[in-house]
DNA sequence: AGCACGCCGACT
DNA sequence: GTCGGCGTGCTC
């Protein structure tokens, strides 16, 4: 397998390649053979052999060096590409990142193409819709916002601005003027939202805009489509991509604008390798081209607005709403009193009266649970036998479709279950889900009809805009949802939200649940009164004295931004420091703490000497087992600097060379508090 | 993570 | 004598 060795200029290859992992993961030197020397480039794709049985495994060319001092070396032994499909800045964005977010640097590059694909297939060609021409006409305080972050373009100010505007202040139309004047520098941008099936007007604005100009990437596309549209971005044919996080990497040329829509959502933030968050990689990219990343939110994330607040970004707002439209205004329920009189249900007095009123006047209303299925837990009421999944730490959930017990997390069911398996005695369905409220509601109204939209009723392709069609088209009174229904929706003849518990979120172990909750309920109440008639909300909870509660009630994030940045600063978590958890994984559960305070014992002595680490540990994971992988957890609470990064990357290295440590995965995720 | 090498017990 | 169990260590 070794080449005769060729004195010739380029003969060596540094190559990534994809059978590494972290631990062993460096540049490969390869020979390059003199029948594939004039294609290998940096940035182009190859077959080398690898590992002792020298299979074959993709990898991709980073540099190539003329001289050589190194002996027995293998060979290239096949070029995929005709023409480098990494750029030379590709290839230096996926080293940052490997350094960055604890990944090979194959692993960083594979992220950036659309998928695996064979690239020397000729793409289609794509029918497109015609889009109506739509004028855009901005308000005073539009202008003034526009006015503000345009010149930040291509200036030596922050590259990083926050715009902060509330629900209905139209901050769509200031990223389309941004935009226009953006391709009018002959620069190009990218637009990411959170999910596209929950924001098709939000794209279709876009398309009506921009026309051919715009392309749009997101999972739901299938490989082919998606490879077209990633072609035709990569041959500067549009300058405009609307997209979820992994468009942020769209091979487009001179950016001179990234906007993050929606930014606090958690799904810019990858929970597989690369874990990666689109912000850090939208500042990475805007940095290097001189442009600026536009977040924004009616309810940014604490750590954007402590940025904009301290200066670290510019601060933008809107406060007006479209048309002066009014709030809508909001009733807080307290469901402890409603369980005294003797009601449990899932739907409080205030709300049934509410809902009735609306019905009476031909308006819509939608409820809000953020959990699906039946029941979440099922017990039994003489030897308190409790239903857990057979793979995973979790109780299981009763779906009334199919009456089945159902793992959220693995998918394992138990069909049909009518007594305690342990005792035979009679089961209790603790806790409601979508389902049960949806049953509920046919009872307490029985000639109303109801779509209820949940990872249950969605799963088919275009389920999603099938069921909204319907809602818009007023088949239907009520929508009852999870959380994908507090989104971007925009029917104006909703006039009522109803926020059934609006505790589920606030009560979990985890610094964000607050901030989580708060713009939860921002969102949904948002959903109500946006056309001619004004918004009611009810909220129902059992804690209705508390803040995060109250200053949602109150549509006031500048109230629970001061409140939950006092909390951070008490409790010393993001955005005051960073968090980088270590995951330890493994099948066996002794193994997996031995290890996992084995590791805890490492840092120790690694960080004995630097002040402001702390370090947290080891403690199960919040869902401890998940198909039956053990998961326990290390948290450093500190600032995420190179040389901290270094240090546990050349742990994690060193760890698993550990003998007597088997079967067991490290891996780290950064949690940046900026 | 694979995968090959190698050392030991079971079976031909 | 030789097949294959899995423990161990390497990956240009």
């Amino acid at each position: 397998m070794t080449c005769k060795k060729n004195v010739m200029s380029h003969c060596v290859a540094k190559v990534a390649v994809s059978a590494a992992t972290f631990h062993i993961d460096k540049p490969y030197n390869y020979l390059i053979s003199p029948e594939t020397a004039d294609k290998i480039r940096p940035g182009v794709r190859v077959l080398v052999p690898f590992g002792m049985g020298d299979n074959k495994v993709e990898g991709v060319v980073l540099s190539t060096v003329a001289e050589s001092s190194f002996d027995k070396l293998k060979c290239i032994d096949t070029v995929l590409d005709d023409e480098p499909i990494f750029s030379d800045e590709n290839l230096r964005l996926a080293l940052w990142m490997s350094d960055r977010f604890f990944c090979t640097v194959y692993d960083a590059l594979r992220v950036m193409l659309p998928t695996k694909i064979d690239f020397k297939r000729k793409p289609k060609s794509r029918e497109r819709g015609e889009y109506p021409q739509a004028e855009v006409e901005l308000s005073p305080e539009q202008i003034k916002v526009f006015e503000g972050i345009f010149p930040l373009i291509g200036s030596n100010k922050p590259k990083a601005a926050l715009l902060y505007g509330v629900t209905g202040s139209g901050k769509t139309i200031v990223y389309i003027k941004l935009i226009e004047a953006v391709l009018a520098a002959q620069k190009t941008a990218i637009v990411l939202v959170p999910e596209i099936a929950l924001t098709p007007q939000t794209v279709f604005i876009f398309q009506s805009h921009f026309g051919d100009e715009v392309a749009v990437l997101h999972s739901a596309l299938g490989a082919g489509e998606r490879f077209t549209e990633w072609k035709r971005i990569r041959d500067g044919k549009v300058r405009v991509v609307v997209g979820t996080r992994s468009a942020v990497f769209a091979p487009l040329k001179d950016i001179g604008l990234i906007v993050i829509d929606e930014e606090q959502e958690h799904t810019y933030k990858s929970d597989s390798s690369p874990r990666y968050h689109a912000r850090e990689i939208a500042k990475y990219r805007v940095t290097r081209t001189n442009g600026l990343l536009l977040l924004a939110s009616a309810t940014p994330s604490i750590e954007s607005m402590y940025a904009a607040k301290t200066g670290k970004y510019s601060l933008f707002r809107l406060e007006n709403r479209f048309n002066n439209q009014s709030l809508p205004s909001v009733f807080i329920v307290d469901l402890k009193k409603e369980l005294k009189a003797g009601n449990g249900g899932s739907i409080s007095s205030v709300l049934r009266e509410e809902l009735q009123k609306n019905l009476n006047n031909g308006e819509q209303s939608i409820l809000f649970l953020n959990r699906r299925g039946a029941s979440p837990i099922v017990t039994c009421g003489e030897c308190g036998y409790t239903y857990k999944c057979r793979d995973c730490s979790v109780s299981m959930a009763y779906h009334a479709t199919g009456r089945r017990l159902m793992c959220h997390y693995c998918g394992y069911y138990i069909h049909n279950p009518t007594v305690c398996p342990e005792c035979s005695g009679k089961l209790n369905y603790i806790g409601i889900g979508t389902q049960k409220v949806e049953s509920e509601l046919k009872e307490l109204f029985p000639d109303v009809s109801i779509i209820r939209m949940d990872a249950d009723t969605t799963t088919r392709k275009d389920s999603h805009d099938k069921l909204l069609s319907a809602f818009r088209e007023k088949k239907a009174e009520i929508l009852i949802g999870t959380q994908m229904v507090t989104k971007g929706l925009d029917f104006e003849n909703v006039t009522l939200v109803g926020v059934l518990s609006a505790d589920l979120s606030l009560y979990i172990s985890d610094y964000r649940a607050g901030e989580k909750t708060f713009s939860l309920i921002t969102q949904v109440v948002g959903r109500s009164g946006r056309g001619e008639k004004p918004g009611r909300a009810v909220i129902q909870t059992f804690t209705p004295e508390n803040k995060v509660i109250t200053l949602a009630a109150q549509q006031d994030y500048d109230g629970f931004y001061e409140n939950e940045i006092e909390l951070r600063k008490a409790l010393n978590s993001p955005p005051l420091t960073d968090l980088i958890g270590l995951s330890v994984i493994g099948t066996d559960e002794i193994n997996v703490i031995k290890a996992c305070a084995h590791l805890r014992m490492v840092l120790d002595v690694y960080f004995r000497n630097e002040r402001g680490v702390k370090i947290l540990g080891p403690a199960p994971a919040i869902v401890s087992k998940i198909k039956n992988k053990f998961r326990y957890k290390l948290v450093l609470n500190c600032k995420n600097s190179k040389k901290v990064r270094t240090t546990i990357a050349y742990i994690i290295r060193e760890f698993s060379k550990i003998k007597g440590i088997k079967a067991i995965t490290v891996y780290a995720d950064v949690d940046i508090g900026d």
